[in-house]
DNA sequence: AATGAATGAGTCTTCATTCAT
DNA sequence: GATGAATGAAGACTCATTCAT
């Protein structure tokens, strides 16, 4: 009984669970609804009480995945510490969320580069952009980067990190913090103001 | 009619442009071969005489853009100049390839994240290893670099470069040479040894 | 709350009449269930309370028009006039019927189409027999009409009052009743004895 | 070979063929595409060479079927004659195309009445308009007929014409030629200035 | 009685690929 | 080499119906 109140949202979240995983191998073109249903535990027919379409649950999963990897990210800041420390720790912990999450990753990845992102490019992550958005316009604004445009930041930083995290995963290497400490060294001494 | 006696490989390079433009605007689920056949002027029967499949034919125009790309970056190469100028030069002729070929930039970018990467990964543009990874190689062995994995680089300098063209094709900016100096620099700066 | 007391049979009745609007609008297959339900404001699983399948609750609401229907006709009737007298009352109050009540003409058509009809041919509204087929009996018994098997009189007398009130409401006209009384003696004068 | 010839349009005829068919039996929502495409003996996708879609199916369907009918209507007129015979001859025409074609007069009760009727509403069959309706407006015009809309008189005729030609069929009886005159003198008697 | 989440068979449609001409 | 009609497997999505609450 006690676990019906716990699972009244399991079956949204096994579907949206199920297609992450999916998705990250496969890619959207690759992942039929019929086998996230499977994955999930449920019928195909349940997942369009949940979400309207292919696109749409894709779109959701982006915001769910969004808000994760925000939640990871700003689990590290010490608001009590330097900026740049607090930078340093922010993207280590987002290089560990990819490492620890390389679905989430390969998801995000495929789906900036999707037809989803352009047709839903209204929905964003509300936490990430009131987190993480905000931590690096901080950043910008008291000068401790160049004078780039914020939205050029962002992806900027992204494309190391994934670069990175994706070379750790293929290579099955575990990097030291020395080496992933090397990694973030590469974007604060790109963006800090010299 | 005579047109026709030239035109001996006139067709395979049309399905490729033809590729090319509708996967970088429209994704490759998005573009079915019949499109790809009556945008090239051919029929959908003829793409199987010059490539054996889908997959192969988006893998070699991918082959066909890395080469052109690779072509384009080396032509502003001046191996007289500093390794500086040099590297600066390069990075500002792959910038302007991308935003004077967005078509290309987004299949790469599609490429790179999708399941023929995987699938035809042991195809890679030789012209671009020969050239422009021997460039970056040149570079870490001579210690302009960061004592970092040369596999490492690649995506990263890539994921910059990327983030500022599409930024710059997004919001139909004309960027200075400045600016993209700008741009280049947060590279350099954030690879170069300190 | 108490309201609920007075409903007892409200629910029953609110789906009959949810069906009635949406399939006169939208045709049997573009009226889900579920559609029906909401408009009605109940339940999916409501409707099987009253209705053992979609078959059954749309031959249900074919009695249940059709019974409203032959009221509606029979309301007209004066038996004192002459049977010539009579005969006009009763198309015009047809014809009104359609017309004020267009979603119910709709149905009907339909219904007659539909593989329903064939299905559930064996429910008729009592009403409808009685009353109007009974009146029409009496008219061919005494010779006030053409030798007609009565059951081609019927869809005869329907066809010609249905195109009329179909090309009424289609044209948004207003008929008077010198037009309505044309109709009628189309119908009349085809099927009187000369 | 010759066959192949006259053959050329063979596939698309027998999928409108075997459309008319299932239909006028199922009804359009009890006939997939699946069964058209095995009962015509091609494969499912074949249809979709040649129509975009099931609607534009049964909507070509409709054209197609209603300029046979004009066909076979205006065969049996003969201009030396009176307009009153021509106008019996014209109407036993159009009966015995229903008793010899149900699937072709069903098809047409179940299209008028569906959503593809409004959906398809400017396409119609231009032999029908040019012959069919061209021949009453002639007897509009002059005078033959009470001063009736023309939009109202084509559907007064088809019901009454589809009500006995149904009649005859669900009786399995045989109509003589006298039968049917009394039929169309119905339509006559109810039309006709009197 | 009432609910509405869940089901899964069934539908239309797409599209990579083949092959007779 | 070139064509494009034909194929049919596979996909997204719908919806009548059930059943635990």
């Amino acid at each position: 009984m006690n676990v019906q109140l716990h699972d009244c949202f399991g079956k949204k979240e096994a579907v949206l669970k199920s297609t992450l995983s999916l998705v990250g191998k496969q890619g959207f073109h690759g992942t039929p609804m019929s086998q996230i249903a499977k994955n999930a535990g449920v019928a195909a027919g349940t997942i369009y009480h949940y979400f309207p379409s292919k696109g749409a649950l894709i779109s959701e999963l982006y915001i769910y995945v969004k808000d994760r990897m925000a939640k990871a990210i700003i689990d590290g800041d010490d608001p009590s510490k330097s900026y740049k420390e607090r930078f340093f720790a922010v993207m280590v912990s987002q290089y560990r969320f990819y490492v620890e999450n390389p679905d989430s990753m390969n998801f995000l990845e495929q789906y900036i580069n999707s037809p989803y992102a352009q047709e839903y490019a209204h929905l964003e992550s509300q936490l990430f952009v009131e987190k993480v958005i905000t931590f690096f316009k901080y950043g910008i604004e008291n000068a401790y980067f160049k004078n780039i445009d914020p939205r050029l930041l962002a992806p900027t930083i992204r494309g190391t990190l994934v670069a990175a995290a994706s070379f750790q995963l293929s290579q099955h290497m575990l990097f030291s913090d020395e080496d992933i400490n090397e990694v973030v060294s590469i974007i604060w001494d790109g963006i800090k103001r010299q």
